[in-house]
DNA sequence: ATTATCTATAGATCTATAGATAATGC
DNA sequence: ATTATCTATAGATCTATAGATAATGC
């Protein structure tokens, strides 16, 4: 019986059937990017091979070949799908409220989740040397230090003489960047990360800033109370609202 | 002239001489380790071959294993030589003060030197995925959370009672940890860490545990003066005096 | 004899390309 | 005809072992 088909029809679509069942939900170029993604966050990009992608996706590792020039591209492409939107998250927070603590608080709680609630911890390849070295990383070490600048405009004018005396606001956005960043080792540790332990960490970033508790609190209420509303106002997770 | 000796006498030491000059310092074993340390925190575990090793010594490939089992072991080798010394200084640390704002400071600061003093940025390793799948890694996770709960143990008791209330005491060590670690981090992007840096991230623990600016600044002053006298008593650096 | 290297190479990868094949679409 | 896979394989690694060789040490 050689010649029978290696798997049923299947839904019509075109193209040589595989061998094996779709495992994965998608388009083959979406099954290869959360194979890839899976397995670059827990064993390594360098670690990982194409044979390895193509077996966890059920295909021949030269048919990756048809949806990606190659390994390389996988990743900068994973990479470019999950560039934190923080930057662009500030001008809406802005709009919400006028304070300035609980901007900082909103925008670091997004990121926060933004990083907590991603299918894999793409985070986390940000920060590989074997990554760093692929052709056109540059781009996104460019992103991460729009993303510092952006902490560092918005902490400058809340934190306190002391802690700007001693970092400078370029420090301090740096450091406010890896604090929220924590959240990347969590997940790598198996941890989960519920909105009680975001908030945390964003209540971190003020206290980086010198911040004392009552404002934190009064920050941290106001934001809960800024994204109830929102939560009614459109039912949605994350509106784009295109409004005018 | 085929029979000539590739190198001069260089030295008597056995064994066959190398085709190349040492570049190194130290034995043969200590010049792999050193050229493994730049090549795995610069490129990667995974993505650095035995061979770079090799070349990067001047032997070749193949007498690496004359010296180690394999490229883990030498891994494994790097990480167990860096593990570091805190959770030992804290003995120290708390025989020099009673205070014990100062004591956590001088923790985070001699942490903070350490990774930032070390030969290459090591502590990088210990974050990599290709490296934790090392055979042996586990007794390098059990470091790391030996040193979370050292910090535990020394903040709990002067953390406020907000941030014990929102972290607990063991996220709050882990959180601890994660910010001395941010000087892995500025060492990877090519900072220089000088002695005023490390002074701020370990300022940055005591904000984190909630505690306001005069007992920080209090502490930041107790701990150089303390620092201070050992530097006169002792004119080595890191004196271990071991007395009865 | 011991030590530390060397040469040579087996065997197992790994990436990438060429060309065949089996679906659908028109 | 187009699409998406397959098979087969070249060529370049990469790790690890076997055995030779050239020093020193006794």
């Amino acid at each position: 019986m050689s010649s029978v088909p290696a798997i049923g029809p299947r839904r019509g679509r075109p193209g040589r059937p595989r061998l094996v069942h779709p495992q994965l939900n998608g388009s083959p170029r979406e099954q290869i990017l959360e194979a890839a993604a899976r397995l670059f966050t827990s064993k390594g990009y360098a670690a990982t091979s194409t044979r390895e992608i193509a077996e966890a996706v059920g295909i021949r590792q030269a048919s990756l070949y048809y949806h990606f020039a190659g390994k390389g591209e996988i990743v900068t492409e994973l990479l470019a799908q999950t560039i934190r939107p923080t930057v662009d998250s500030v001008a809406r927070m802005e709009s919400l409220t006028d304070d300035p603590d609980t901007v900082l608080y909103l925008v670091a709680l997004t990121d926060v989740r933004t990083l907590a609630k991603a299918p894999h911890n793409i985070g986390w390849l940000y920060l590989a040397p074997d990554v760093a070295q692929v052709e056109g990383f540059d781009e996104f070490t460019e992103a991460r230090s729009d993303l510092a600048a952006t902490y560092a405009r918005l902490a400058e004018p809340i934190a306190t003489s002391e802690v700007l005396g001693a970092l400078g606001p370029v420090r301090l956005g740096e450091k406010l960047v890896h604090n929220v960043e924590e959240v990347i080792g969590l997940r790598n540790a198996g941890r989960r990360i519920d909105l009680d332990e975001s908030a945390s960490i964003a209540s971190s970033c003020l206290r980086l800033c010198g911040i004392d508790q009552a404002r934190i609190d009064l920050a941290q209420k106001t934001a809960a109370t800024l994204l109830g509303q929102l939560d009614q106002v459109d039912g949605s997770a994350g509106g784009d609202a295109r409004c005018g």
